[in-house]
RNA sequence: UCCUCCUUAGCUCAGUUGGUUAGAGCAUCUGACUGUUAAUCAGAGGGUCGUUGGUUCAAGUCCAACAGGGGGAGCCA
């Protein structure tokens, strides 16, 4: 190693600094979960990570993302010099050499004792913006290139990767076949939202026809194009020859929507399972959401701990009323353990019409008639304050839902599903999809759903139609569940909202 | 987009009926101490009070517009 030190020290700048660092690199690094977790008394390991805080001149708290659980690094008094030494400042980055011992100390059981500090990255404590104290989620935001380091979304964010990998492995376990449905489509066809356009047109200066209007012929796909706002279109396309399939990919959303529950891009889950019905649809959404909250359980424990004293503590804030029921833990447990209640629309307006809660005229939307859309009041009361417990609503009025539905044989409701969870709302739709041919564009033509545009989609229908059905699910809401995070723009590393898309 | 509250030091906040030089805790810096656990103790530095305009002898404080943020609503996932 050395040799090679020699030799490239010879060659030009560039490759010194790569040859050095790779050098360091070459060695060791013990991840500092694996340090804490082993039996690794009296070995002698190397460490990376960042300073969190430098006590006493002698105890430094290192992190390297692995875990919330700091090593402490004894840099026993006198060995390290004062250079040295006023350089270890929160933020900055080390490598650590030394022997693990036992902690005389309250706070860890073991400890590494430096027989060599390296600083990697030097970090101005005067400038860098993160302190060994509270700091609030509104600020961490502003500051979201740095908030990686703090506990809270060192945590949000391993628990984000571990419930994709979830995400994966159930699909996978089940023999699903992983879509990737594309992110530029040509029509909104669904109708599910406001769509950001996507063109290469001078902005200035568009193409124009001689009426004035755009000419998106000569735009780069020779026709208005947008960012999807779903992909279950293309996934029921794939669903109806490779059985199931899931899409697992952004969407981009442009409604001026400024919610604690809505980004302009977002990540959704689309299963699209081929000869299911609605019975089959809900107990797969169910089961799938079950699977990921006990994988969590299962696999980020000390994370999801961490979470829940840190929800305990903000909810202290709250008044007594405010306050949830539940422990986050707690209330994992209890969606896993318990079946989620199932009732139809018409169910659920009866249920909401003769509550006290209506009759007092607590809600703003007073439940009066059937065939009125349940607004987020209504569906907390029924899985807050009635159930407590997730709920799926089925068969909705066909007016509310969407052209591509399965309809009832009662001719008003369609065979549509949402999940409703505690403190987040919807958080799975989905339906059993209309397979019959003629009543399917009986129902675009009434919706006003151009029929020729998507002829592609019901070729499907013509040449071998079955009965399918599928759900979307929004990762980032999934995450605000596990995680008790309650605003969505915690649970992305860069969130995108309106008039925001620093990073 | 609507309703509502907020914007004062790097962070979290206080600032009375408009009135002299705008405060605290933490952080930072300097020194002391040295088995600490958000270390402790002493001292120091740090502010165009979100922006613009207005009312007034006088504005952090009152009014208006704008910007940004929180909470709620709509749209939804």
């Amino acid at each position: 190693m050395q040799h090679i030190y020699i030799v490239l020290l010879k060659l030009p700048e560039c490759y010194f600094i790569f040859a050095a660092i790779f050098q360091k690199m070459f060695n060791n690094r013990i991840r500092i979960k694996e340090v804490l977790n082993g039996e690794m008394i009296n070995h002698i390991v190397t460490v990376m990570g960042w300073v969190r805080t430098f006590r006493n001149n002698q105890f430094i708290a290192l992190n390297d993302g692995s875990t919330n659980n700091n090593l402490q690094i004894v840099a026993p008094l006198g060995q390290f010099g004062e250079e040295l030494l006023k350089r270890i400042t929160t933020g900055a980055s080390l490598k650590v050499t030394g022997e693990i011992a036992p902690s005389p100390g309250k706070g860890q059981k073991v400890e590494l004792k430096a027989s060599s500090i390296e600083i990697i990255g030097d970090s101005d404590p005067e400038k860098f913006p993160l302190q060994p104290k509270k700091h609030s989620l509104e600020f961490l935001r502003e500051i979201a290139h740095l908030r990686f380091r703090t506990n809270t979304f060192g945590s949000v964010f391993r628990i984000r990767h571990s419930l994709a990998f979830a995400i994966h492995k159930f699909f996978n376990d089940k023999g699903f076949v992983y879509l990737h449905t594309p992110i530029i489509t040509a029509s909104d066809a669904e109708g599910a939202g406001e769509t950001f356009h996507v063109t290469n047109f001078d902005l200035a200066n568009p193409s124009k026809n001689k009426d004035g209007s755009i000419n998106y012929k000569n735009d780069f796909f020779g026709r208005p194009t947008n960012l999807t706002v779903s992909g279950q279109l293309e996934a029921e396309l794939g669903a109806l020859a490779l059985s199931d399939v899931y899409t697992f990919g952004p969407t981009f959303r442009a409604e001026n929507s400024n919610t604690a529950r809505h980004l302009a891009e977002f990540w959704m889950i689309e299963p699209e399972m081929a000869f299911y019905d609605l019975e089959d649809d809900m107990n797969l959404a169910e089961e799938f959401i079950k699977y990921i909250i006990n994988y969590a359980l299962k696999n980020n424990r000390d994370d999801l701990d961490f979470l829940a004293a840190r929800l305990l503590e903000e909810e202290k804030q709250k008044p007594q009323n405010e306050r949830s029921e539940m422990g986050l833990i707690e209330k994992l447990e209890f969606v896993v353990n318990n079946n989620f209640e199932r009732i139809t629309y018409t169910e659920a307006i009866d249920i909401l019409k003769n509550s006290n809660h209506n009759k007092k005229m607590k809600f703003h939307f007073l439940i009066d008639k059937w065939g009125v859309d349940l607004q987020s009041e209504h569906e907390r009361y029924l899985v807050e304050k009635h159930f407590k417990k997730p709920v799926i609503l089925i068969n909705y009025p066909k007016e509310i839902k969407a052209f591509y539905m399965r309809q009832n044989d009662d001719g008003k409701t369609v065979a549509a599903m949402d999940i409703l969870a505690p403190g987040i709302g919807e958080i799975v739709g989905g339906s059993q999809r209309e397979e019959r041919l003629a009543k399917l564009e009986q129902r675009m033509k009434e919706m006003n759903i151009p029929v020729e545009e998507l002829q592609w989609y019901l070729d499907t229908r013509k040449f071998g139609t079955c009965p399918h059905a599928g759900f979307g699910l929004g990762f980032e809401r999934l995450i605000q569940f596990v995680t008790g995070m309650t605003n969505i723009r915690d649970v992305i590393p860069f969130p995108r909202f309106p008039k925001n898309a620093d990073f």
